[in-house]
DNA sequence: TGGGCCGGCGCG
DNA sequence: AAAGCGCGCCGGCCCA
């Protein structure tokens, strides 16, 4: 059974009951309590709820302690559905929709700062109506969707996974990653000195500013957080570089080298993870991020505040489980080349990719010569094959590749000249690479390969090889977060079963549940059930496998 | 003073 | 050793 859901902007709203296909069975109930009406119709039948959106709602139901099994999120299949047409960035909101079947003008979407403000700015009845929805509009956009997916390969599954992400995204922000702010300060101290008052460097930071001030000499001053002032700085010296990256520092023989690659180490971790980042984002033991599911292209999650899909590896350690409880640490192991192999029906890479390392499975397609190892060979050539790399030694391990392994090769090749020629491609479910924009048409169309380019643009030929790489990354990323998504809303099933285990953290491959000690290794099943369940789901009877790797810890950082 | 771009680097 | 893909966030810096 689904349900239809709409707000009134006043804490209450319209319910109606939709048969599968989304036609009305029942007529509209106006409830004044939303959230007591949404608990009561999930204790006896747990529908799919359809409503607009998942991030605006569900929220609230978490904070009055409501949880719902499955959803069907209007805006992300919206979304979906624009992007499978090549219509990517066009409003996604349930007026919108409404508009589009109707052939009337589309109103644009709010920005969210705005739509985070509407509840308390609003004043007058009239107001806070024009901000509700229509319980007409979600209906038929929803059986719209449904007729649209229908026609779709794949799509009745990316449709349910991206809205069960959406439930997960939500729950992740409303029960949080234990974090410890002492664990995080003990840290902080240790590596930077003592908590400094005001704007001011912290301790070990000023001192590595003075000496690397120190080794340019007196006549210079540098301001280490310049990138400018550094160039200058050595060019001054005799020893100009195109950058100041870590990468090209390290080849310079001058004393300021390794105390400016200390300095910018310390200096990310401070600016990026230090004591304003633990003020704001750690509260009551908790780090609490949001998530803005479908916020990649591919399908990957982004986030859009607290940075937790960039939380540096030496802060894992502030991540520690409660008392009695352990943290439940998995990662699909090298996820991509195996979804490549999945994908492309490879039978070979696919046994490749049956058991334990990938890498080491393909390295007997190498030699080991010394300098690289007949491991990191496969490696190098794999990246190269899925991401477009083929400069230096790349291009004889992506020829041994393309031997040994021609339908995997030859699945990305195609997506590549896919995104050459303009076209679109999907992910195993349906998801859809955007269009290539009106610039790069006009600058590829030409036909001038090697004319002059215009400053700042690129040559065509630079153009075209560009979108090349993105497409043949495209359909590989793409299809890893399809599986990703799959996992996490098998596992959010089973966990739900387990009761008291909670998604904590997601990251591309990775999970982390936060669960009694001694349910820790059903959650580990659940998380390998999970992982299986998606791979079918995806891909069927495909010989590749999902390995996960499942560490059970008090610490994140004990994991691997 | 605030907005926007860029260099650089954290994560996968 | 870096590279080839996808992100977010910071400080510096330029401009209005």
């Amino acid at each position: 059974m689904r349900v239809a859901v709409g707000e009134d902007g006043r804490g209450g709203g319209a319910l109606r009951v939709l048969t599968e296909d989304g036609v009305a069975d029942g007529p509209v109930h106006r409830v004044p309590d939303l959230v007591a009406a949404v608990a009561e119709r999930e204790r006896d039948g747990a529908p799919r709820w359809v409503w607009p959106s998942t991030a605006r709602l569900y929220p609230r139901l978490l904070r009055a302690g409501v949880r719902v099994a499955r959803c069907h999120d209007l805006e992300l299949v919206e979304s979906l559905l624009l992007g499978h047409a090549g219509r990517y960035g066009e409003p996604r909101s349930v007026r919108a929709a409404w508009a589009r079947l109707r052939g009337e003008p589309v109103p644009p979407d709010r920005p969210p700062r705005e739509e985070a403000a509407q509840a308390s700015l609003f004043d007058d009845d009239r107001e806070r109506d024009a901000a509700g929805d229509d319980i007409e509009q979600v209906v038929a956009v929803h059986a719209a969707q449904r007729r649209a997916i229908a026609e779709l390969d794949g799509f009745a599954l990316l449709a349910a996974a991206e809205s069960a992400g959406a439930l997960v995204a939500a729950e992740l922000t409303h029960d949080g990653l234990p974090w410890s702010a002492d664990e995080h300060d003990a840290l902080l101290t240790e590596m930077l000195g003592p908590r400094p008052s005001g704007g001011l460097r912290p301790r070990r930071l000023q001192d590595l500013a003075d000496r690397i001030n120190a080794a340019f000499g007196p006549r210079t001053h540098v301001n280490p957080d310049s990138p400018t002032q550094i160039l200058k700085a050595f060019a001054a010296a005799g020893l100009p570089v195109p950058s100041t990256r870590a990468h090209v520092l390290k080849r310079l023989d001058h004393p300021a080298v390794p105390l400016l690659l200390e300095y910018k180490e310390l200096a990310r971790l401070h600016t990026a993870h230090g004591w304003a980042w633990l003020d704001t984002w750690v509260g009551g033991g908790r780090f609490r991020p949001e998530y803005v599911v479908g916020g990649v292209v591919s399908g990957r999650w982004a986030t859009s505040g607290g940075g937790a899909l960039q939380i540096p590896r030496v802060l894992r350690r502030a991540v520690v489980a409660d008392p009695g409880w352990s943290l439940v640490v998995a990662d699909a192991a090298q996820l991509e080349p195996r979804v490549l192999a999945a994908l492309a029906g490879d039978r070979a890479f696919a046994d490749a990719a049956a058991h334990g390392d990938l890498y080491a499975a393909l390295s007997d397609a190498f030699r080991d010569s010394g300098e690289v190892s007949a491991r990191d060979k496969a490696k190098i050539g794999l990246l190269s094959a899925m991401y477009g790399g083929g400069t230096g030694e790349a291009v004889q391990f992506l020829a041994v590749l393309k031997s040994r392994f021609p339908a995997a090769f030859e699945y990305v090749e195609a997506a590549a000249r896919a995104g050459e020629s303009g076209r679109l491609v999907r992910s195993r479910l349906g998801r859809t690479c955007p269009p290539p924009s009106a610039g790069w048409r006009e600058l590829t169309s030409a036909g001038d390969d090697d004319g002059p380019a215009e400053p700042g643009r690129g040559t065509a030929a630079q153009a075209l090889r560009s979108r090349g790489r993105f497409t043949r990354n495209f359909v590989v990323q793409a299809t890893a977060a399809d599986w990703a998504l799959a996992l996490l809303g098998s596992l959010r099933r089973r966990l739900t079963a387990l009761d008291e285990p909670r998604l904590v953290f997601f990251q591309h491959d990775e999970v982390v549940v936060h669960t009694p000690e001694a349910q820790a290794e059903d959650v580990a099943d659940a998380i390998r059930a999970a992982a299986e369940e998606a791979r079918l789901l995806l891909f069927g009877d495909t010989p590749a496998r999902f390995p996960m790797e499942i560490a059970i810890v008090d610490r994140y950082s004990d994991a691997k």
